[in-house]
DNA sequence: CATAGGACCTAATATCATTAGGTCTCCCGT
DNA sequence: ACGGGAGACCTAATGATATTAGGTCCTATG
């Protein structure tokens, strides 16, 4: 019983050092004695808990990201409408990796480079997180919300990829500013893209009022 | 003067042995010795043309950008329109990628693990070649191509966000398909977002006309 | 033809990751 | 109460690999 816990205790200690040195310094230059000093035991002893530095690094973002998998669902429950869970997803997932930017940072920085990553449990798990937004980008086509020709999986690259790049640029920068500036904004542009009414409507509407629009004095040939 | 031409001749035999180990094997495991028999010589040989492996990791994909952007200005030189622009940009820079897949490798899983990246001159020049597109954005709201409230900075997120999400799932997936796929698809989703036409055009239409497309029967109130 | 410099080599050295082979402590059955 | 055994930890190898020291050899030049 206390041996129990007292394992697990000095299991999360391991973890929670190596987590901060990853993130500080990097996979690369944190030794393990780094590692098992500051979590106050002996290289060796880490090796009873852990097969080696890079099951550590395989580790650490497993233990997130399978938590994140367990709380979206929760999250986006008794959202209505597809934009609204859109919001919500990227509302949640920032805040998340706000709480926990060490977690993040290795996820985003250190964790591709590994030859392993696609066969790990991380990838299965991320792909899952992002395989809702499939779900939500074919709900909104499919109630017209969201425009009738929008490919999911499009949509999808175009929302991760936007995410990701946030977040990473914010990691780089050493999480100096909070990742909700002008979300609110980014989020309003990208999602106009899977609106339902551009060409569909003003189809619908005269064509004779193209070019009109106020704002719409350049030359629109060079579209073509 | 052969002597010269044989020391280049020996630093591109290594540069070329490391960049084929670095994106085959992952930088940590490939050894210098590795590369060094590689590029037929020995280690201590090696020092003489790099500080070490960092070095090399760092030199490799500055060799690149900096010719990226060498050709970007030649390649934008005469396209008229910001989103013919947008285009080339995009089409130029993906089958930039597909010719040197060994340098885009490295660049996109490698090097920002690497604590020195933002400090480097190849973080400076990728800087100068995504700094392209906040002009290009900003020409096209200023010719009337673009919406008049487009805020480039955040049109340039979604556009390096969306283009760099697919070329690292390519690398991750071995560019076992063409960079090009979809490519036209994603462009035209993506883009449709920084158009001058939505809120401004139908709104200078007839407000009631918003709810009757033939493709909006969703609940809109969910967006609010 | 002697020699200086450059390109390269072999053989250290230093820094880790990982493993071998203990010690110490606490708990359990007798 | 006590012997032993299991678990948690330790010190001290071992082995791999980055980096450096200190040459050798070849070539070009006076």
């Amino acid at each position: 019983m206390a041996n129990r816990s007292q394992k697990e205790n000095t299991r999360e200690r391991i973890i929670s050092s190596a987590k901060k040195l990853f993130a500080e310094q990097g996979y690369q230059k944190t030794t393990v004695v780094d590692i098992s000093k500051q979590a106050g035991l002996s290289e060796a002893a880490l090796y009873e808990y852990f097969q080696g530095k890079e099951d550590l690094l395989l580790t650490i973002p497993d233990l997130w990201v399978s938590e994140l998998l367990k709380d979206l669902d929760e999250q986006l429950f008794g959202i209505k409408g597809a934009f609204g869970k859109l919001r919500k997803y990227l509302w949640w997932y920032m805040r998340r990796v706000e709480q926990s930017p060490l977690d993040a940072k290795i996820v985003y920085l250190f964790l591709k480079t590994n030859a392993n990553f696609l066969n790990t449990q991380v990838y299965s798990n991320v792909r899952k997180l992002y395989s809702y937004l499939l779900d939500i980008f074919e709900e909104g086509r499919t109630s017209g919300e969201m425009r009738g020709d929008l490919n999911p999986r499009f949509a999808r690259d175009i929302f991760v990829g936007t995410m990701d790049h946030i977040i990473t640029r914010w990691l780089l920068k050493d999480m100096s500013y909070s990742l909700f500036e002008n979300l609110e904004d980014i989020f309003e542009l990208m999602t106009d893209a899977f609106k339902a009414h551009n060409s569909e409507m003003l189809n619908n509407l005269h064509n004779e009022a193209v070019g009109v629009g106020s704002e719409n004095g350049g030359d629109r040939e060079a579209l073509a």
